[in-house]
DNA sequence: AAATCTCTCTACCAAATGGTAGAGAGATGC
DNA sequence: GCATCTCTCTACCATTTGGTAGAGAGATTT
C-alpha cells in the first residue's frame, strides 16, 4: 500500500492543485483527503490546520518559483533577450503547472492575509528583477521608464496572457497548442515593442 | 426604518462587494445579511439561492461594464487615442469600484462555471473591440498583429496594473493617489510603445 | 371590513466543515 | 520481549452553511 512518494509530499501536491485551481475557501480537507485516498485526519497529522497547510503550500510554491526564476536569470543574458527568456519560461510553466500561477493569483487577491508570506519569499527576486531593469535601462538596452511600474506591467501582461484561460476563450482564442504558441509569439512581439529603446543605438538587422 | 434605496438593490450592491473582494465561496449569506442589517431569509426572499444571487450580481456588473465601455467607445476616436481613453476609464473604474474588476477576476477563474454568463453579456462588446483593432491596423494607425491576441495582452496588462494591488505592494509601489497616477502614466507609455506602428510605414532598416 | 399582497422576521434543519481524542498496527531500538 | 515511535485510522463534536416553512405586520385592493 505504500506509494513511493511520501504522503506528506502527496498532500502538498494535491493541496497546491486544489488551492491553485479552486481557491482556499472552496477547497475542503475532506475532498482533498478523498482525492488522495486517505482520511482527513491523515492530512491533519502532517499539517496541524488547514491554514498551516496553505502556508506550507505557499512556501513550497514560492520556492519553486524563485528557483525557476533565479535559474533563468543567472545566464548572463541582457536586455530584451533576458526578458524574452523569462517570458518563455513562464509560458512553459503555465502549461506544465498551471496551478502554480493559479496559486499566485489566489494569494495576491485583495484582502488576502497570506500575501506577506509570499512576499517574504519572492521579495529578493523581485528586487533583483527591478535592479536588472534599471541596469539595462542605464545601459540603453531598454526603453527608460520607472522600473517598478514596468515590472508591474510586465508581470500583469505575462501572467495574464499565460494563465487567463477563460478570458482567452471569451476573446475567441482556443486552448490548442498552436494557439498557445501563437499567444507566446504575439506576447513576445508586444513586450519587445514596449521595451525597445526609442533610439536604436546599436545592433539591429 | 425604510431606507430610500430598495432592499433588493442594497443586497445586490453588498453581494457584488463581497463576491468581488472575497470570492464566491468565502462569502456567506449570513455575513452578507449581517452587513446589511437584515436576516438571511430577506436575501433569500429576493434571490432564491446563493447561486441565483451570484448570477444576478454577474448580470448587473456585466451590464455596468458593457455600458461603460460602449459609452467610451462611441466617441469616434481612433487609433491609440481611443485605446488610451479606455485605459483611463478602466483606471477610474479600478479606483471608484474595485469590486467590479475583482468580480471579473473571480468569474474568470479557471474552472468557473459562471464564465458563460459573463461571456454572454460582454461577447458583443469584445467583438466590437476586436473589430476596432482590426480596422485601425488596416488603416495603419496601430501596429499590425493578431487582434485577438493583442486584445488579450491589453486586457491582461490594463486590468492587472489597475487592480493587482497586492502585487504592486510586493513590487514596492504604494497605494497613494500619486502612485496611481504614476501607474497610469507608465502604463499608457507601455501600451503606446507596444501599439505604435513602426515609424516608416513602407520600409524598415 | 375583509382579503390580498409585499416584505421581513422567527424557528428549524440536514449537510458539510475544521478540528479533537485516542485507538490500532507496523517498524525500530533496547 | 517490551517499549517507543511513526503513521493512519475510527469516533465524535461544535459551528457554520445554504435552505425550508410559515408567521406577523403593514399597506393596498375589493
Amino acid at each position: 500500500m505504500n506509494n513511493s512518494v511520501p504522503t506528506r509530499q502527496r498532500v502538498l501536491q494535491a493541496a497546491l492543485n486544489a488551492f491553485g485551481t479552486d481557491g482556499y475557501a472552496a477547497t475542503s480537507l475532506d475532498s482533498l483527503a478523498e482525492q488522495l485516498g486517505v482520511r482527513k485526519q491523515t492530512i491533519l497529522y502532517y499539517f496541524p490546520s488547514k491554514q498551516a497547510l496553505f502556508d506550507s503550500v505557499i512556501d513550497s510554491a514560492a520556492q519553486d518559483l524563485v528557483e525557476l526564476f533565479e535559474q533563468e536569470a543567472s545566464r548572463g543574458r541582457t536586455g530584451i533577450d533576458q526578458v524574452e527568456a523569462i517570458v518563455r519560461r513562464i509560458f512553459r510553466l503555465a502549461v506544465s503547472r498551471p496551478e502554480l500561477l493559479g496559486l499566485v493569483r489566489e494569494v495576491t487577491r485583495p484582502g488576502s492575509i497570506t500575501v506577506g508570506r509570499l512576499r517574504a519569499h519572492v521579495g529578493p527576486t523581485v528586487d533583483r528583477a527591478r535592479a536588472f531593469l534599471e541596469r539595462e535601462m542605464t545601459a540603453g538596452r531598454l526603453r527608460r521608464s520607472d522600473p517598478s511600474m514596468l515590472l508591474l506591467s510586465l508581470y500583469s501582461t505575462v501572467v495574464g496572457v499565460a494563465s487567463e484561460l477563460e478570458v482567452q476563450r471569451a476573446m475567441g482564442i482556443g486552448p490548442s497548442a498552436r494557439a498557445t504558441v501563437g499567444r507566446r509569439t504575439e506576447l513576445t512581439r508586444f513586450v519587445r515593442a514596449a521595451l525597445a529603446p526609442t533610439d536604436p543605438p546599436a545592433h539591429s538587422p
